[in-house]
RNA sequence: GCGUCCGUAGCUCAGCCUGGAUAGAGCAUCGGCCUUCUAAGCCGAGGGUCGCAGGUUCGAAUCCUGCCGGACGCGCCA
C-alpha cells in the first residue's frame, strides 16, 4: 500500500485502522481518506473529511458516517487517544502522548540525519541554475536563482535523491563575439585611442578592468625582462588575424568573468558539480550529429535556407529555426543538444532555473526535446521572478560597478552571505521580490534569520551555561512525559513536523516552505523560552522534575534548527555578538 | 493581439495543486511586561467586499468561464 506522498506523518496503526473502516463503510475502491494537520489545535492532532468526502458516493448525511467511522477506530490503541466527530462531519484525532515523547526522543540521536528522509523512487537529478552568460558580473536575481536552486537541490538530496549541480556556460555564439569586441575597444580605449564600445555590446565599466587585465597578462604592458607569466604565457595577440585577436580576447574575457563569478558563488556558499561549456557540444560533435539525426527522422526540415525544427507538431506555436540562413546555429540548438545530453548522462530528470525573461522558452524547449524523443516530463523549469532591492521605500537601482543593475557582490557586501540567501529563499520563486535593505541589515529579531538563528543560540547557550556537551546528552523518552506547559508541547509537535516539511518543500521544489516553518518555530520556541522570564520555575535549568525533559525539547530544538540552517545553505551559529555587549565591553 | 505568472490586512507575503470548520504570518500601529537560562525580547489587541462578475458544488480565496489591473515573454538575439 502506498500513502499519497503528501500525507502527514501518522502512526501506522492508526492510517491502516481508517483505511479498514471507510472499507468496511463500502466507500469506493481506490478511495484512501485523507489526513491532514488541523489549524487549530483544538481540533486534535489529525483530522480527516473522509466522512465528508464519502457522503456523496454513499449518499449518506455525512454526520452520520463520521460517527460510524469514529466508533470503528481503536481508541486507546495504535497511538489513537480519542476520537470525535466535530463541525460538518470531520474525525478529529487526539493522539497518544507518547507518540509525541517517542518522537522528540529520536531528535538528537538522528544528528545530522534529522529531516531527512527515503524517497518512493529515488532519481538521479541534474540541477542547473545560474548559468548566467559569462560577459559581465552576476547581478541579484542571478543570487536569488543561485539560493533557490542550491536550496532545491539540497531538498532533494535529504529527500533521498541523487544530485548534481551544474552551471550551463554559454562560451559560444554571438554575445561571446560581442564580448571579445567590447573588451578590444576598452584596450584601445586605454591606449588612448578613442574608439565606442560596439553597440549592442558591453557597455559595464568592468570590462575596463578585465581589459587591463588582460593586457597585462599578455605582457602588453609589461616591461622588458618582464617574466610572463607562468604555463601557457599568452600568444601575441598582434599575430593573430584580426578575428582571431577577438575570439582570443573573448575567451580570456570569458574566463576571467566565469572565475569572478564562481568566486562570488563561492562566497555566496554555492558550489558546482559541474561548469558545463556550451563550447564542448561542438568540438564533441554532438550538435552535427543531432542536426543529422532530426533531419532524418523528419523532425527538422529545410525551408528559406534555414533548417527548422517541428516543434509547433508538439505544441509550440510555431516551428523554430536551428541553423539560420547564414548557416550558423540558434542557441536553441545548442540548449536541445544539452539537455540530450544531461540525458545520455543517464539522469532521470532535469531542473533548470531560469529568468522570468526565458520563460516563453519552457513550452518550446519540451516541445523540442518531445521531437528529438526525449519525454518532456524530463525537464522541469523553475521560472525565477524579478529582484528589486528597496531601501527606504526607494528602488536602489544602479550598481557602481556593473551601471545599470545591482551585483549579488555589492549585496554581498552589505548583508553577508546569510542574510541574502534567506531573503532570496523566504518567498516563492514565481513572484517577484522587493528585496527590503533595511529590514535585511536590521540585526533585532524583526529580521527573520536573525530571529531563527537567535533560537539556536539560546538554546546552546542553555547547554553551556550547564555545562553539558547538547551533543552527548540523550534524553530517554519516558524523561518527556514531564513536560506539561501547553508551549512545551507547541514546541515538541513542531519540532516533530520537521522532517514532513523537508519532504513537502523538496515536493514543490519550494525552499520558502521551509523558511516559514523555521520562523514558526522559532516563534514558539521564543515564546516558550522567554516564560522563563516571568517564573523562574519555568526555566530549562531550573530544578525540578522537568529539567531532563525540557534539557531534552531545548536540544531537539537546537538540532531541528541546525539541520533547517544547513539544509537552507545558512550558518547556525552557536553564539550570536552583540553589538550591545561589544559596546559596552 | 496571443501566451505565462501575479492580484488576499497599511506594507511584504502564506493558504489555491489536493474545495470544507471563525481566511493566516511577519512588519507597521496601539496596549501591557525588564535587578533576564542574552527583554535587540515576550504577551495581548485592532485591522481583510480574498481584483470584479458569473458558473459548478451541500460547501469556493481554492475548480471553470469572462472581464479589469500589473510583470514578463511572443527574433534566423542569448
Amino acid at each position: 500500500m502506498t500513502t499519497p506522498e503528501y500525507e502527514v506523518s501518522a502512526p501506522d496503526g492508526l492510517r491502516r485502522a481508517l483505511r479498514d473502516a471507510v472499507d468496511q463503510l463500502g466507500a469506493p475502491d481506490g478511495f484512501t481518506p485523507h489526513l491532514e494537520r488541523p489549524g487549530d489545535p483544538s481540533h486534535g492532532d489529525l483530522t480527516t473529511n473522509a466522512a465528508l468526502v464519502l457522503a456523496g458516493p454513499l449518499r449518506r448525511p455525512p454526520r452520520e458516517i463520521a460517527m460510524e467511522l469514529a466508533d470503528m477506530l481503536p481508541t486507546g490503541q495504535s497511538g489513537i487517544a480519542a476520537v470525535e466527530v466535530a463541525g460538518p462531519g470531520f474525525l478529529n484525532i487526539r493522539l497518544d502522548d507518547d507518540v509525541l515523547w517517542e518522537g522528540l526522543a529520536g531528535v538528537v540521536p538522528a544528528g545530522s540525519d534529522w529531516g531527512r528522509s527515503a524517497a518512493a523512487s529515488s532519481e538521479r537529478v541534474n540541477v542547473e541554475f545560474v548559468s548566467a552568460n559569462p560577459t559581465g558580473p552576476l547581478h541579484v536575481a542571478h543570487g536569488r536563482g543561485a539560493a533557490i536552486g542550491d536550496a532545491v537541490a539540497s531538498l532533494l538530496e535529504w529527500t533521498g535523491h541523487s544530485v548534481e549541480r551544474e552551471y550551463y556556460v554559454n562560451d559560444a555564439g554571438r554575445q561571446i563575439e560581442l564580448l571579445g569586441r567590447s573588451v578590444d575597444a576598452r584596450m584601445r580605449q586605454a591606449r588612448g585611442e578613442t574608439v565606442e564600445v560596439p553597440e549592442g555590446g558591453y557597455q559595464g565599466e568592468y570590462l575596463s578592468a578585465v581589459a587591463s587585465r588582460i593586457a597585462a597578462e599578455s605582457g602588453e604592458n609589461s616591461r622588458p625582462g618582464t617574466e610572463s607569466p607562468a604555463g601557457n604565457a599568452a600568444e601575441p595577440a598582434e599575430s593573430l588575424g584580426d578575428s582571431g585577436r577577438i575570439a582570443d580576447l573573448a575567451a580570456r574575457a570569458a574566463a576571467i568573468l566565469r572565475d569572478e563569478q564562481a568566486d562570488d558563488l563561492d562566497r555566496f556558499g554555492v558550489r558546482f558539480d559541474n561548469w558545463f561549456a556550451e563550447s564542448r557540444l561542438f568540438e564533441g560533435g554532438e550538435v552535427p550529429e543531432l542536426l543529422a539525426r532530426l533531419e532524418l527522422s523528419g523532425s527538422a526540415y529545410r525551408d528559406d535556407e534555414a533548417l527548422w525544427l517541428r516543434t509547433s507538431d508538439f505544441g509550440d506555436e510555431k516551428d523554430r529555426v536551428l541553423v539560420k540562413r547564414d548557416g550558423s546555429h540558434t542557441y536553441f540548438v545548442s540548449d536541445i543538444a544539452y539537455h540530450i545530453d544531461k540525458r545520455t548522462r543517464q539522469f532521470d530528470r532535469s531542473i533548470d532555473v531560469w529568468g522570468a525573461d526565458h520563460h516563453g522558452h519552457v513550452l518550446r524547449m519540451r516541445a523540442a526535446l518531445e521531437a528529438a524523443g526525449v519525454d518532456p516530463e524530463f525537464l522541469e523549469v523553475i521560472i525565477i521572478q524579478l529582484v528589486t532591492v528597496m531601501r527606504g521605500g526607494e528602488e536602489v537601482k544602479m550598481s557602481k560597478r556593473a551601471g545599470t543593475f545591482v551585483t549579488l557582490r555589492e549585496l554581498l557586501d552589505e548583508t553577508g552571505p546569510d542574510v541574502a540567501r534567506y531573503f532570496f529563499l523566504m518567498r516563492r520563486a514565481e513572484v517577484p521580490m522587493a528585496f527590503d535593505l533595511d529590514l535585511a541589515l536590521d540585526t533585532s529579531e524583526k529580521n527573520p534569520v536573525y530571529k531563527v538563528q537567535y533560537a539556536h543560540a539560546r538554546m546552546c547557550r542553555i547547554f553551556e551555561r550547564a555545562d553539558l556537551d547538547p551533543d552527548r546528552h540523550a534524553v530517554p523518552m519516558r524523561e518527556f512525559a514531564a513536560l506539561e506547559l501547553p508551549s512545551e508541547r507547541e514546541v515538541a509537535k513542531a519540532v516533530l513536523r520537521f522532517p514532513e516539511v523537508v519532504a513537502s518543500a523538496a515536493r514543490a521544489r519550494a525552499p520558502y516552505q521551509v523558511c516559514q516553518y523555521l520562523e514558526q518555530l522559532a516563534g514558539a520556541v521564543n515564546g516558550w523560552y522567554h516564560e522563563g522570564n516571568l517564573d523562574p520555575e519555568k526555566r530549562v535549568l531550573a530544578e525540578g522534575p522537568a529539567r531532563e525533559a525540557r534539557l531534552g525539547l531545548a536540544n531537539a530544538v537546537r538540532v531541528t534548527l541546525r539541520q533547517g540552517l544547513r539544509l537552507l545553505g545558512l550558518s547556525a551559529p552557536e553564539r550570536m555578538i552583540r553589538e550591545l555587549e561589544e559596546e559596552g565591553a
